[in-house]
DNA sequence: TTGACAGCCTAACGGACGTTAGATAGATTT
DNA sequence: AAATCTATCTAACGTCCGTTAGGCTGTCAA
């Protein structure tokens, strides 16, 4: 008979649509099983490529959070103003949000949920990632780019959740409203408000 | 023997540890025998009270969207100008989702998931809300209070996104940063963001 | 006084889940 | 050619879950 396996796809394709359903129902949403089904194989298959369910969830979280912090490094280095330079950090956060649906869902639910399995990765990864960030924010204070009565934490925490929040609930926004934010249009736009909020916040003039 | 039971508690000690658990660990994450076990009582007990768990849950749920509509209503009813009422209406809000935790992390997850149980009960009482504030952003409009450039579904979204939220995050924060968002000095500072935020973003000078 | 009922209990059912054991078959290495 | 390894399979185990069946007991109305 002919193999119709192409063995290193499975591991791949197992990562792929694990991020797919855990975005979607979560992570006891989501059973081993329904991985499975969705890529043709059966369940203890995937067990062959990672020890359990939770190692398999923890390896989709540290994927998405390489994929992260390669867009952060992406972002600082241009010689512009500080003030361009987050305008343009702005912009690009909506646009890598936007084209990273799973992502952000996924990210989200981690940060509001208690009993997170991925507490441990969250505790390690994103506090460097603010706080680059944050050094960012302060040095524009100290050289008068920024508002210094903004506390770059707060600050940060606050563009957090209006940005990745955001797009969490785009799922709802499109049952209940019938918009779909993540169309081209709708990311402009979102991109307009957004660096509008932040000049108008952040800035001084 | 003396009788111990308070027939009347067991069903309100439910709803209220059923709100707590939900909160912290989701609808999938919290069974049945857990709220059960925290009153003291079985798990059979409950479906007495509550025909399925997932009756209970949207009991919960209704109560909470209950206490939601109440804050709405005292907000709206003062004669001051529409800028003033919109800076009264962000501080209370705030006050309001201080004071409710366990309100803003199940509507935020119900928001989030895809597959929330809670879908139907969202797409009823959800839209009434928004509208509400939408069409008291667009009277301000008209009068020339607020930015006509705003949209004002959008600028609700956000709001939401950067209110609910922001608060939603506040047990991560606490592990990760050892701040807690819900102390009085927080919530102060929050009011004052926020409401500084709106005035620049929404209000006509 | 008695019968209905409310509120709890124990026992257990059926199903889903993560995981393990062990077999098989093709690919690779020796 | 033989041995080993890799990727899959089937079968099944133990656990947890929501829910059901049925029994017990104290309360209260007729």
């Amino acid at each position: 008979m002919i193999n119709l396996r192409r063995p290193i796809d499975t591991r791949d394709r197992a990562l792929q649509v694990a991020r797919e359903l855990f975005a979607e129902r979560g992570y006891r949403g989501t059973s081993l099983r329904d991985i499975a089904k969705r890529i043709g194989v059966k369940a203890p298959s995937l067990l062959h490529h990672f020890p359990s369910k939770q190692q398999l969830y923890l390896a989709v979280l540290d994927q998405l959070f390489e994929s992260v912090e390669d867009a952060t490094k992406a972002i600082v280095w241009t010689h512009d103003s500080r003030q361009e330079r987050m305008r343009q950090a702005v912009a690009d956060m909506v646009d890598f949000i936007a084209s990273h649906p799973d992502l952000v869902r996924i990210m989200w639910k981690e940060m509001a949920d208690e009993s997170g399995v991925g507490r441990q990765v969250l505790k390690r990864r994103l506090p460097p990632l603010f706080s680059t960030a944050v050094k960012f924010i302060f040095r524009g204070q100290r050289d008068g780019e920024f508002r210094s009565e903004v506390d770059p934490l707060h600050f940060m925490w606050g563009l957090n959740a209006i940005t990745i929040g955001y797009f969490a609930i785009s799922a709802m926004i499109q049952r209940l409203w019938s918009i779909n934010l993540l169309e081209h249009a709708m990311i402009d736009r979102r991109k307009r408000e957004l660096t509008d909020m932040v000049e108008r916040t952040l800035f001084t003039f």
